[in-house]
DNA sequence: GGGCTTTGTTACCGTTGGGTAACCGGATCC
DNA sequence: GGATCCGGTTACCCAACGGTAACAAAGCCC
């Protein structure tokens, strides 16, 4: 019953990413937090100085944990249509293994709040970033590079929330590897003289 | 000051649609849309039983809005890439014209809440259908095509979202080539068999 | 075992916001 | 010119929720 400070907090945390995750930042009171962590309310805010601060430090655990995964796996791509691949794979093994994760950084209620969305765009921005520079554009505006980066990131959201609303088929890798395609060949055909 | 119901109920959903577009559903009071519509709480309690039902009425005009923009725009295209290329443009001409709907059907708040998301899914399967139908798969299990199917739609969501918040640029025409490119060079590059 | 610290709890406050009851005033119809 | 709609307002209720003050009890150090 009674914890450490740390693991209290580390606790709380992992609670409260469940709880976000189901049900959004906006309908999720501190009480529905404290409950599901079995614990009271003003313990809470011994550790968290308020719900803003707390969904804010999830946020950006969140966005760590998911940056350094994607960049830890490409970092020994070989070539870069290899390193579209793995970063797809360990994108969608991110979703897979830290679904809750994944819905409250990309979710609903993350994109609306300035300070919230400011967050996820950084972690998108840094995706696209990596994107970016396998984009070879010629005979096209320069800042096409990053819309499209951008785009494919969004896309990628966009196929995790497919798929994990339709049981998760088909299987992890299989749709990486379809939608590394789809990712691949899009930019690819925009400029057929990239080798 | 004074207005026929028809009007004042017409005036009210145009006034909802921007303050929900800029605050959220539940940022925004019902107060809220009140005074920008300059009027108080209870005339919009005669318009709509609560506050979920004006959203809900908000998101499936503008849900039928767009579906039948983009489904008129596409009906006498000739050939797949032609309805591709036009059904791009439609979208995000929509966007462009009506910023405020598009962020509201698409925006935060309606993706979390089931009944709300039920309705943007609508929207998002009928134009993910008649993508499906462009996309020719062979040796490939057939339900990856519902799947990238929905991963353009997401894709083109998030170019709009991306190109809103870079002030437009560049046109939207040019936008429209450049999505419809990575849509369609990256659908048929999945399957290169495809004529 | 007594005192201090750390971890909890109970009980409360203040505000916000969805929703409503009751009342007002001008046009219109006879 | 008075009854009658119809569109509108003022004033309110009540529940939910973010946040806090004050207090209890477990553990630890000596």
């Amino acid at each position: 019953m009674r914890l450490p400070a740390a693991e209290r907090r580390a606790q709380l945390m992992e609670t409260a990413i469940t709880v976000f995750a189901e049900q959004g930042f906006y309908s999720t009171s501190m009480n529905d937090v404290a409950d599901a962590a079995g614990v009271t309310k003003p313990v809470l805010y011994q550790h968290f100085s308020s719900k803003r601060d707390l969904y804010v430090e999830l946020l950006t655990e969140i966005g760590n944990q998911l940056r350094d995964t994607i960049s830890k796996s490409t970092a020994d791509a070989d070539g870069p249509r290899q390193q579209i691949e793995m970063g797809f794979r360990a994108y969608f093994h991110y979703v897979a293994d830290h679904t809750d994760a994944f819905k409250v950084l990309f979710g609903a209620g993350s994109r609306r709040d300035p300070e919230f969305s400011s967050l996820t765009r950084a972690v998108e921005g840094s995706i696209a970033e990596a994107i970016a520079e396998l984009i070879v554009v010629d005979g096209k505006p320069a800042e096409h590079r990053e819309l499209l980066a951008h785009t494919i990131v969004g896309m990628t959201e966009a196929a995790s929330r497919y798929w994990l609303q339709h049981e998760r088929s088909p299987d992890c890798d299989e749709l990486a590897e379809a939608v590394a395609g789809l990712a691949w060949f899009g930019m690819r055909g925009i400029n057929p003289t990239d080798g």
